[in-house]
DNA sequence: TGTATATATACCCATAAAAGAATATATTTG
DNA sequence: CAAATATATTCTTTTATGGGTATATATACA
């Protein structure tokens, strides 16, 4: 078996960096392709793609406008990604990591307090 | 260019099921290879192999142990994921797919109170 | 109608995935 | 030391990727 689809599932679709650029950029406003291009600085096939894949997975959609396709976030597809990764919350003050975090934290503030 | 690797982050990691899976059964309590085994129903080399996947991104480590190894996660390695999808929760409540969803839900809240 | 513009699609290439089976490695135990 | 146990690694097969380039499709406009 191959690895899944990147259209299998939100979190296939945004384990690629370019599309997560996407959704932020779209997460202001509404934008069309071209717009998009130029924010980006990619090539025009290489953002009609990741639209395509993102699109396909429903976390954006396409409003059409003549030949002008405006497109724009669906945020609530994120959803399960959000929920999947929040439920670990639980774990996070356990984690010595998170400790290192925190006493690297505490630290900082020492210092601010000088 | 082909796909990332999946060992080239978080959202790579776990954009495979059986990885989050993997995780899930993680964060309740530390776990030997072979308990894992038993409690996903897997093959062995399954097991090894997805958790040798989240070991490289430093999701789960490991505890030595004679031949046991014990695996445990690492929460706070979740935290770019967690950031990056909690940056659109003020999206959320502009989203139409939401208002449809908040729209379902009152009419079932409805239902249930006939 | 013919041309320009906006966007999508098709094709090629190199790369890597995941499952399964077989096997290697390390460690314990008799 | 040999056998058993726990885990990792290797190999094969099937499949899909993302970038680039070229081209198709649709719409606007002169």
């Amino acid at each position: 078996m191959a690895r899944a689809s990147t259209t299998a599932d939100v979190f296939n679709a945004v384990a690629e960096p370019k599309r997560r650029r996407l959704v932020e950029v779209l997460a202001g406003r509404e934008m069309t392709v071209n717009e998009a291009v130029r924010v980006t600085g990619w090539a025009q096939p290489t953002v009609s793609k990741h639209l395509g894949v993102l699109r396909q997975v429903g976390l954006v959609s396409e409003r059409r406008d003549g030949r002008l396709r405006h497109y724009r976030v669906n945020a609530a597809r994120l959803q399960p990604m959000r929920a999947w990764v929040i439920q670990f919350d639980q774990y996070w003050a356990n984690s010595l990591d998170h400790l290192d975090d925190y006493l690297n934290n505490l630290k900082s503030s020492e210092r601010s307090d000088e």
